[in-house]
RNA sequence: GCCCUAGUGGCUUAGGCGGUAGAGCGAUGCCUUGGUAAGGCAUAGGUCGGGGGUUCGAAUCCCCCCUGGGGCUCCA
């Protein structure tokens, strides 16, 4: 915020016409004369839009400052656009103006406000004293961005509805204790690259865009197929769960007053155009469900309801140094599922089913998840069977978090991670209960007894985003590497089958085969390239292949032929079908897309 | 965002206390038609991250910026 302070003699103004943003005032507050009186010319800014109360604290606090040096009558706050070049939406100067107003008549002085938005001819006769002029930019002081004295949560182990001591407990799982540590800030660094940054690049998934923004990737076909197919599993997943799937913009105005509250309990990660309208692009689908929903008309009958939307892109301008690899991104893919209850019965409910959606994408991806259950102390105390219950559902100890008051728009959530290779905490799927978005984006429905409701909205997103999926069984293979050869799920296997002919007369077999495997729905393609069969094996091998196949004149005569499998480094005979169901099977009750690359390997590109 | 650290062909890198760079993989071509983790030979490919400065001359020294990695902090 800027201001320039006059102390004048008197001030003399008078409205002329509106502007589109005028404010509706009475006849009486179109003109006015003020004598003795310090006139506050004022511009509020955009970054003041952060935090609003503090930036009114912040010049009150200066003007009663200057006030008490030059000792005027009268206080007059003066909107004037021209003192930046940088402004805020006029509905955030009206409230900060109006807020600056009473917070001046609150501290005993007689303070005005000059109308917004009109234009005004006006007058002004200044003191000339030393003090008569003075200006000052008012910022929102780092340090004082609350923080302050936040109490501390509690922490506890829930394990077998009994509430454990942390201290004390003797962690069975490695994992938990690791997400403990982390949690609790006891964690040690290593100091060393998580390993799936190296992965997603070698294996050409996904790179940087040093020409987009920090934290924006570049997906390669191996890449996007793995996306397409995780995406593929969430949609039916949330589907089958009866959830319906939407599609809404990416980004939102921040003039709509419901955004805006909503946006600034997200603070400086917004994303920000620099466009004329003041515009954010969206970090999670919240906005367009939330919109989509109060325009909707719900009545009890249709609760609970379930709004999917899967976000390419979510957009979180985190800080530089905290961006990484798959793990935190500026611009990712998240699942976002919205889900209208009723009532908190209803709520805690469906907060159930979610819970077994996300353990079954752990089981899916075979991911291990922890998990931390966190409720005000409030909700808690209520809560306290349901919440004891509900984490029975994990079948192990989970990690409990019991904060002093809420701070957010939840009042209990359920955070389900996996533990990387170097021991910190990939968050995952998420469940939360919103108490707060029914009544601000004015979402409601008829209850059985005619009457409008804001009912309970919960936030869940049932693998966390695309991205951490892919960095979780990346992180996996690394974890896992003294113990089996590094590989995807052959669901996510962008090949699946590998066949290498040896010489060129045994092309026509290869492909024939590759055709028909393709028929049964299964990824396969042929390395044609003229080098040697241990070259090709090697390279099959690199690229986490799991299946591969030399085509000699051997096969070229029997209808079996010797396999050689990844995941168990093991040679088995098989013939065409046998293969064919061994695969399906693996592949059972998963997606499937059809390999987005030529068959035939020399026709390839390097990325 | 702050602190530390790095940036040399598509990838991995050698070399540099000032005189415009060398390799392996990969790519391409030729030879080899080969049976389970790198066959041989040859060729192409680099204004040494970008911009500015110092200098006769900068990949090398100085400044700024961009990008990566680590740490702090943060994470609906």
């Amino acid at each position: 915020m800027r201001i320039l302070l006059i102390h004048s003699d008197y001030l003399r103004y008078k409205t002329k016409s509106k502007t589109k943003i005028a404010e509706e005032i009475e006849d009486k507050k179109k003109s006015g004369e003020f004598e003795n009186a310090l006139v506050v010319f004022t511009a509020v800014e955009k970054e003041d839009e952060l935090n609003t109360d503090e930036i009114v604290r912040s010049a009150v606090s200066e003007i009663i400052n200057v006030s008490d040096q030059v000792k005027p009558d009268k206080v007059v706050i003066y909107p004037y656009a021209h003192l930046s070049s940088s402004l805020g939406s006029p509905q955030a100067a009206k409230k900060v103006l109006m807020e600056m107003e009473s917070k001046l008549k609150e501290n005993g002085l007689n303070a005005s406000r000059i109308p917004f938005g009109w234009y005004k001819s006006f007058e002004i006769s200044c003191k000339g004293h030393p003090l008569s002029e003075l200006s000052r930019t008012i910022t929102i002081k780092p340090e004082e961005k609350e923080k302050a004295a936040e109490e501390p949560s509690k922490w506890y182990i829930l394990s077998k509805g009994e509430l454990l001591d942390i201290e004390t407990f003797k962690f069975e799982s490695e994992d938990l204790k690791k997400l403990t540590d982390y949690e609790l800030g006891k964690l040690e660094s290593t100091g060393e690259e998580p390993p799936h940054i190296k992965l997603m690049r070698e294996k050409s998934f996904a790179d940087y865009e040093p020409s987009a923004d920090v934290g924006h990737l570049r997906w390669y076909p191996k890449g996007r197929l793995i996306r397409d197919l995780l995406s593929d599993y969430v949609y039916n997943l949330v589907t089958e769960y009866g959830a319906m799937p939407v599609e809404t913009p990416i980004m939102y105005d921040l003039a709509d007053d419901a955004i805006r509250v909503h946006a600034d309990k997200f603070g400086e990660r917004q994303y920000r155009m620099g466009t004329k309208k003041d515009l954010m692009l969206r970090y999670a689908c919240c906005f367009g469900a939330f919109r989509v929903l109060s325009d909707s008309f719900l009545t009890w009958k249709n609760l609970p309801v379930g709004i999917y939307e899967l976000s390419t892109y979510s957009f979180r301008l985190e800080k530089k140094g905290e961006v990484v690899g798959l793990k935190r991104l500026r611009g990712f893919t998240m699942p976002d599922l919205h889900t209208v209850c009723g009532d908190m019965i209803q709520a805690m409910e469906e907060f159930n089913k979610q819970i077994s959606m996300c353990a079954k994408t752990g089981e899916d991806f075979k991911i291990n998840y922890e998990v931390i259950f966190r409720a005000t102390a409030d909700f808690f105390e209520e809560n306290k069977e349901w919440m004891f219950q509900s984490a029975q559902k994990i079948g192990k100890p989970v990690l409990l978090e019991i904060l002093p008051r809420r701070k957010h728009y939840w009042i209990s959530k359920m955070d389900f991670a996996a533990i990387d290779y170097l021991g910190r905490p990939i968050e995952n799927p998420t469940i939360q209960i919103d108490v707060e978005s029914g009544e601000r984006f004015g979402i409601t429905y008829i209850n059985e007894n005619e009457e409008e409701e804001y009912p309970i909205i919960l936030h869940c997103s049932p693998t966390g985003s695309i991205e951490r999926v892919i960095c979780s069984l990346l992180e996996k293979t690394a974890v896992e590497i003294d113990e089996k050869p590094p590989i995807l799920p052959t669901w996510l296997s962008p090949t699946q089958i590998r066949l290498i002919p040896i010489a060129e007369r045994h092309m026509d077999f290869a492909t024939s085969l590759a055709e028909d495997l393709k028929a049964s729905n299964i990824r396969v393609d042929v390395d044609d390239r003229h080098e040697t069969v241990g070259k090709k094996i090697r390279n099959s091998a690199t690229e986490w292949v799991p299946y591969t196949i030399v085509i000699g004149d051997k096969e070229l005569e029997s209808d079996k032929f010797m396999v050689n499998i990844r995941e168990t480094r093991e040679k088995e005979l098989f013939n065409k079908d046998e293969l064919t169901s061994k695969i399906q099977k693996e592949v059972m009750g998963m997606p499937f897309r059809p390999l987005p690359l030529p068959m035939n390997l020399s026709r390839r590109v390097n990325f």
